[in-house]
RNA sequence: GGGCCCGUAGUCGAGCCAGGACCAAGACGUGGGCCUUCGGAGCCCAAAAUCGUGGGUUCGAAUCCCACCGGGCCCGCCA
């Protein structure tokens, strides 16, 4: 019984969906008369999986490598099968977008489009479906919740976090337009040792208000503190091993360390004089630094009032700083969650305790320790978590011999209080966590939340290196995204003063806002997140193709013909775009819905990046060879103006999607 | 020592999960054109790739399997 998938309507939000889906249809029809009329017992074979994008367009704009099965089987020539595939599926159905099924050697099966139809319906689409156009709704919508970012609360955000920044946002905004209900949180790490060591050297100086971007200002006094603090305890540990007749390698390697972070002593002293005379007073002042340092997280962790306060009030101040950085490119978090909270409202305790329960932990040295190897086993997780046999699981040390908490403890604590709240789980976070995140899925099974740990999902951030050179904190050898944001909107402006100088300055520095914001996401966008990135300059200041800016340049210029028009009619029919760069231009937007649901399911903004380069680079041909605002033949003018209009929509959608914003002028 | 990830033109980088017309998209750079009736941040043409290496599976491998090589990362009472 076949089909007849003329009768079938094309689906209004899908244009190219709805032929392929007609394709698949057609060949489904074709096999069952093929499998009728051979006689023979063919399998049930996965036709969908079988049509694929031809390498190029005479080939049509569908395939299936069906026939090279079913010869397998029917032992034919693939070529014959075709043939018969084909003739088959003429006869039987009724072709409403296919206008040609054809057997091409070695044995595939082409399926063209009908352009005529697939233009009516993939711009009539557009129209309707307006920014919604494309944005395919999940049929099985999810509570989703994406950390991201998450930096540590003691410097400001650099470039490499920024990649994790962008690509948490843009995986959210991918989300929230497929349908799902998505938080995005922030992670403060703040009772770690990093966060004391600030508030231990903030609250030297008195706690005094930041006279310069509060992040900035604090990380000065982070960097400074830490310094001094470690130059003070490798010096007592250098007197210590001298008095104590230690090894002469354990000497030399201290006193390498020692002259190692004198030299980022002297390096600090210069930038920051003031600071550091000052920390450097105070410090020499401190009988114990370290201990001091140890007293605030252990005091910190215990909710003392007054170190509680302080703690909360300089972490505030760089999380404000935070909110600025991110604010400008376009970040945004629902919720800012506060990793003492975890202690003090006895969640960390509490997971603890299951897990002793659970019998797969022991003690050692007065530390307690989580025996993941035994629970991979015991479990059989090797498959579930995709690690070879060989693969060994370290123990993980959750609770310090002195009983505070160690970071994967209170992560583990901090993932199961997200399963409050969402159904599924994303972490946008750095390569290295990889074996850190394997030990809070593996926790999870023993403490039996086995539905959580599979819709915990990790987003592994490949590395970023800057100009082929790690960055490194202590060195100061590394660049802010503050920084990287400035000297782009520069950049920006210096083009923007060059090309438009007609265009107001007020005006021309926004839309230089704009542009670099843009370029910066989509320099970082358009390469896959799990590959480790170098940054270099030059990428990210080229506004030529493959960029935002020659995105937004095929806006722009659409905006520029719109202008031009000033006034918009309808077109009466849309049967004249017959041009081959009018055809690949609609042939793109069709194919938008496809490529935006697999980019969400697939969680790879790439992909989309890809499509809006292409899609702009459709326009840039479309452009140089159309003439539009000044055609004599007014019904060509406003077919060629919808297709414009459909063009926009989608560039703008898509940009949305991205974080990018588009400058009508620029 | 064990493991995870990556390896595609001079450079960057899609395709790999779901093998098919791959003598492999696109970009930067290089060489040559279009000095612009809607803005040239553009368009057109050309040269440029042992798909890290070697085996295997298959009618068919950049794609799957195995081994090896190169690079990054992890294996803390750091985060």
């Amino acid at each position: 019984m076949a089909l007849a998938t003329g009768q079938m309507k094309p689906d209004h939000s899908n244009p190219f969906g709805s032929f392929r889906r007609e394709c698949e249809s057609a060949l489904n029809a074709g096999y069952l008369s093929l499998k009728k009329t051979s006689g023979l017992s063919l399998p049930n074979l996965d036709i969908v999986s079988t049509l694929e994008d031809p390498p190029n367009p005479t080939f049509g704009h569908l395939a299936s490598s069906l026939s090279f099965e079913l010869a397998k089987i029917q032992k034919r020539k693939p070529i014959e099968v075709a043939t018969t595939l084909a003739e088959t599926i003429r006869k039987l159905v009724k072709l409403d977008l296919i206008e040609s099924v054809e057997a091409t050697e070695p044995g595939y099966v082409n399926f063209r489009a009908n352009l005529a139809r697939l233009t009516e319906v993939t711009l009539k689409s557009v129209e309707r479906g307006g920014s919604e156009y494309g944005l395919l709704k999940t049929p099985t919508p999810e509570k989703t919740m994406v950390e991201h970012t998450s930096a540590n609360p003691a410097r400001p955000i650099h470039i490499g976090t920024a990649k994790n920044s962008i690509f948490g946002d843009t995986i959210a905004r991918l989300l929230s337009a497929r349908g799902h209900v998505v938080q995005t949180h922030f992670y403060i790490d703040d009772t770690g040792r990093q966060c004391a060591i600030m508030a231990y050297g903030y609250k030297l100086l008195n706690e005094p208000v930041p006279k310069e971007k509060p992040d900035h200002y604090i990380g000065k006094i982070y960097s400074v503190t830490a310094t001094l603090v470690e130059i003070e305890e490798l010096k007592n540990r250098l007197a210590l091993l001298k008095t104590t007749n230690a090894s002469d390698a354990d000497i030399v390697a201290t006193t390498k360390s020692l002259d190692e972070w004198v030299g980022i002593g002297a390096d600090l002293q210069s930038k920051y004089p003031a600071e550091f005379e000052q920390l450097s007073k105070l410090i020499s002042k401190d009988p114990d630094p370290e201990d001091s340092i140890s007293e605030v997280i252990r005091k910190y962790e215990k909710k003392d009032p007054e170190t509680s306060a302080s703690m909360r009030r300089v972490t505030r101040i760089v999380l404000s700083g935070f909110e600025q950085t991110l604010q400008r490119a376009r970040i945004h978090f629902d919720h800012w969650d506060w990793e003492s909270d975890l202690l003090w409202s006895g969640q960390v305790a509490q997971i603890v305790g299951q897990l002793k329960e659970s019998g797969f932990t022991f003690t050692k040295g007065g530390a307690l320790e989580l025996d993941v190897a035994k629970a991979v086993e015991k479990f059989g997780l090797r498959d579930k978590l995709g690690v070879s046999p060989t693969f060994e699981f370290p123990p993980l040390t959750l609770i310090r011999s002195d009983g505070t908490s160690l970071y994967p403890t209170r992560d583990i604590a901090y993932t199961l209080h997200k399963f409050r709240i969402a159904e599924r789980v994303i972490n946008v976070i750095g390569t290295e966590q990889s074996l850190a995140q394997f030990q809070v899925k593996v926790a999870f099974w023993i403490t039996g939340y086995r539905k959580e740990a599979e819709k915990f999902i990790y987003f592994p951030i490949g590395h970023l290196m800057l100009e082929g050179q790690r960055m490194s904190a202590r060195r100061g050898r590394y660049v802010t995204f503050d920084q990287v944001l400035d000297e782009t909107v520069l950049r920006a402006k210096s083009e923007v003063d060059r090309r438009s100088p007609s265009i107001p300055g007020e005006i021309r520095q926004r839309i230089a806002e704009r542009i670099a914001i843009s370029a910066v996401r989509y320099a970082i966008l358009s390469v896959e997140a799990i590959k480790s990135t170098n940054f270099v300059w030059d990428k990210v200041l080229n506004f030529e193709t493959n960029s935002a800016a020659f995105i937004n340049y095929a806006y722009t210029r659409s905006s520029g013909i719109l202008r031009k028009l000033g006034r918009i009619e309808q077109p009466k029919t849309l049967n004249l775009l017959k041009e081959p760069v009018e055809q690949a231009l609609v042939l793109e937007l069709s194919k938008f819905p496809e490529t935006f649901s697999k980019a969400a399911d697939d969680l790879n903004p790439t992909l989309l990046c890809l499509y809006a380069n292409l899609l702009a680079q459709r326009f840039h041909e479309f452009y140089e060879k159309s003439d539009i605002s000044h055609m004599s033949n007014p019904e060509l003018k406003w077919q060629r103006v919808a297709l414009v209009l459909a063009v926009r929509t989608v560039l703008k959608t898509v940009a949305g999607i991205l974080g990018l914003e588009l400058a009508e002028r620029m």
